[in-house]
DNA sequence: AATTGTTTAGAGCCAC
DNA sequence: GTGGCTCTAAACAATT
């Protein structure tokens, strides 16, 4: 099997294979060096960089290693630039490509969510967020291109499949998408993936079944399709709030899968109405405290997917948007949820989810893009990673996650507190289990 | 037939 | 060492 690159970013060989003699970060120059970087060949993990700004700033990076490949060394870019990436990008943080503590209340993952254009790298006149993944980004605005740029194209993304299809869950205006949408997703944000795609499109189908954090959502008798749309589960909430993108701080799960329905399905399934007691997330501390040994996954039998006749009358879900959003709001009453099904449907900004993610998801799309730009610059604001390294030739592909965009009100981060250095470690070195 | 979804199993890595 | 999380492979069922 090929596999790869590992994932978890643990693998230096590998990492070094593809970006090691890349940048190597000596065009990071002044951030590099002083910073303390690397010996692990571009592999870095910063452990108490405080403050990336200081990044910017030629800011002080000791300590641990970081992996500065998918850094996006802020600062270095051009203010002056259109940006062309994610509306709303007016405020991309320097390094804040990647997103601090998740904790510190949505962070974009690989955005940066602040609010100055540091990010913002440019591109032959036009700027671009760099994604994490663009990290190189500032040194090609500085430096004629290299021949180790191909490498960082096609290397492999440093999120885990669940981050990933997070993100491409959490960008989509509907905030839910089909199995097929979410590996078109995933392809067109990161070319490593338009290879092999029997294997990891395999993993992603086990992904969405097997974690509870993915729910199953029916299509509507209008929208006949194959495969049902896939959303997160409303209390999935703080997944990564670590910061790491590789390895969830908990995994997300229904501890309580017992008041089936005749129908089969599960407590935890979309459409139940079951109180949210009966599920556990990440987003509470106290649920998060006791983690509940997750019990093998009911039998097939028993966590059937919800049918026409299981969800609410299709009558009353004319689009999938609102499926999920009643759905949601059955399962979750809790929660800052509309009722107005059609209302939210016509302002983004409104949706349930929208709502619930807004302040506490870390892959909150709503903290990276506004609403309204959400939807239209889905496929247009974000580039490919090879795109965003400037290799690309086509047009934009995704959106997404990765595009840097306005932050909540709530979290207009300083540049200190954007750069929270758990973040680095946590993705690109390992989790940091809570860094607050 | 192809795609989608579920489940099982094993292995690697990491935190505790 | 153990447990948790992730990745991968594979078998199988269901659906389109």
């Amino acid at each position: 099997m090929l596999s790869a690159v590992k994932m978890e970013g643990h693998d230096h060989a590998e990492w070094n294979g593809y970006y090691g003699d890349a940048e190597s970060y000596s065009t990071f120059g002044n951030i590099n060096s002083g910073l303390g970087m690397n010996s692990m060949g571009g592999y870095m993990s910063v452990s108490g960089m405080s403050g990336m700004s200081g990044l910017a700033g030629g800011g002080n990076m000791t300590g641990s290693p970081v992996n500065m490949s998918y850094m996006n060394p802020a600062g270095v870019s051009h203010h002056h630039s259109v940006p062309v990436m994610s509306p709303g990008t007016g405020a991309m943080h320097a390094m804040g490509a990647i997103p601090a503590g998740m904790s510190a209340g949505g962070m974009s993952p690989l955005g940066a969510q602040s609010t100055s254009m540091n990010a913002l790298t440019s591109y032959g006149g036009v700027s671009v967020m760099s994604p994490v993944y663009g990290q190189a980004n500032i040194n090609r605005a500085r430096e004629p291109p290299k021949s180790y740029r191909r490498s960082y194209t096609h290397a492999k993304p440093p999120y885990s499949y669940i981050s990933l299809i997070t993100m491409a869950l959490q960008q989509s205006g509907s905030k839910m998408l089909t199995l097929n949408e979410i590996y078109q997703w995933i392809m067109d944000l990161f070319p490593f993936y338009r290879q092999n795609q029997q294997r990891w499109q395999n993993s992603i189908r086990h992904s969405l079944s097997f974690n509870d954090c993915f729910i199953k959502v029916p299509r509507s008798s209008d929208k006949p399709g194959k495969g049902s749309f896939w959303a997160l589960h409303p209390d999935s909430g703080n997944m990564f709030e670590n910061g790491c993108y590789l390895r969830r701080q908990k995994r997300f799960k229904c501890e309580i899968k017992v008041s089936k329905e005749p129908g089969g399905k599960s407590s935890c399934e979309a459409g139940s109405v079951s109180s949210t007691d009966s599920c556990a997330g990440n987003e509470s501390p106290h649920v998060n405290s006791s983690p509940v040994k997750e019990p093998k996954r009911a039998a097939a039998s028993e966590s059937k997917p919800l049918r026409a006749h299981d969800a609410p009358s299709p009558a009353h879900l004319p689009s999938p948007t609102l499926q999920t959003h009643q759905l949601f709001a059955h399962h979750h009453p809790h929660s800052v949820l509309v009722h107005d099904a059609h209302a939210a449907h016509l302002k983004p900004e409104h949706h349930p989810l929208h709502h619930h993610y807004s302040f506490n998801h870390p892959f909150s799309i709503n903290n990276l893009m506004s609403s309204e730009q959400q939807n239209h610059q889905h496929r247009m604001d974000l580039r490919t990673y090879d795109q965003v390294m400037g290799y690309g030739h086509g047009s934009a592909a995704a959106s997404g996650a990765l595009s840097m965009g306005p932050m909540s009100a709530k979290t207009s981060f300083d540049a200190s507190t954007t750069a929270d250095p758990s973040y680095y470690q946590g993705v690109y070195s390992r989790p940091v289990m809570n860094s607050t």
